[in-house]
DNA sequence: AAGTTTATGGACCGACCGGTCTATTATCGT
DNA sequence: ACGATAATAGACCGGTCGGTCCATAAACTT
């Protein structure tokens, strides 16, 4: 052991999820991140290695933190409820008032240059992958209470997944909050009640 | 008049419109369009100002020739109707194999950094204007036959709003074209028929 | 044929990009 | 007190960005 960091990571990664969250990947760039981390060129790449690894360790936490309320969500016992949590947790997360708008990880996957495709791909199949996980849930769930009548487990996943993007990218736009409340209420008016 | 341009300005549009529509804006470089148009520096700046200018040239022409099947939809009678022809026309337009995936538009939109502010804001606007003419729409068709009942028109408008930029978003994340259309079908079950 | 006007080719610009490297500084164990 | 070790500051790298400029080339008018 030698001399010990200047720096407090979480506070560093912290500012560093703001600035990727409010600009995207490609678009942050490395000076970006040094203002906002108040850190040199040297520490950062001392401590994270790259832009690009830096910016896993920030999907990572933005999973953590602002994330978390799907698994709750999923849990929720009929296919409503999943669908109603889920989509009002988005709108909360769209709209906070100590968030920047949009979904960090839309911003990142909507970004479209040669060099960022894999990155891209990877936060596609992570999208996937939730839809998959959402779709088995609905499968489960409708043994309790059912889907809309004529909708499969599959279709619902997808739509409730579509809602979703959407209401990311209108909350980018500046889509109120309160708007987007009532998109999700019109959006689940035919689903059954417990 | 003196010596005539030696590019087609319609060809050479088409292809700048190809290229913002796979990249984006920002991620397009000047030398990609120059590829792609088959100019020199010089040519693109003597003939379109700017590669902003440039790109507003593109918007036009993408509204022109990809976007005109929303007038079309609009002009349909019934709400029910309004909204097939919209989310349909746009799952063809994303999947088209002759297309690039996803939306010029939005493409553009999402992408976020300080200097194309004005811009992305511009195409908010746009975007909202559309919304708007969709919620009179509705209300008027909603004497033929009913929405769904409980929501209202400016609801439904935003509601299939959100589901076009959702759509928007996977069919840029490789979403194929039958599972677009699948959602299509599950988000109008519950939408009267004629 | 001469002169005017426009389009073209391509060198050039400063700014910024992500990333590396070296020299210095600070703190540890001994 | 004195290495060993790790973190810092900042110069530096080649490459690319959008944009400008000037000299040349080509077609019009007269």
């Amino acid at each position: 052991m030698a001399r010990p960091r200047e720096f407090d990571e979480d506070e560093v990664l912290q500012a560093a999820l703001r600035v990727f969250w409010e600009k995207g990947y490609e678009s942050t760039s490395l000076s970006d991140l040094l203002d906002a981390m108040g850190l040199t060129k040297s520490s950062l790449y001392q401590a994270f290695g790259s832009k690009e690894a830096l910016f896993w360790r920030v999907v990572e936490r933005y999973q953590r933190d602002f994330l978390g309320f799907r698994h709750a969500a999923l849990a929720e016992p009929t296919p409503r409820r999943i669908a109603e949590r889920l989509l009002y947790g988005m709108t909360e997360l769209h709209g906070g008032e100590m968030n920047p708008v949009g979904c960090l990880e839309l911003n990142a996957a909507l970004a479209c240059s040669a060099e960022t495709e894999p990155l891209r791909q990877e936060l596609v199949r992570n999208r996937e992958l939730f839809r998959l996980q959402l779709r088995d849930r609905f499968e489960e769930a409708s043994a309790t209470v059912p889907l809309p009548p004529g909708m499969t487990a599959d279709d619902a996943a997808s739509l409730i997944f579509s809602l979703i993007q959407g209401l990311a990218v209108l909350a980018k736009g500046g889509f109120p909050r309160e708007a987007a409340r009532k998109v999700v209420q019109a959006a689940l008016l035919s689903w059954p009640e417990a």
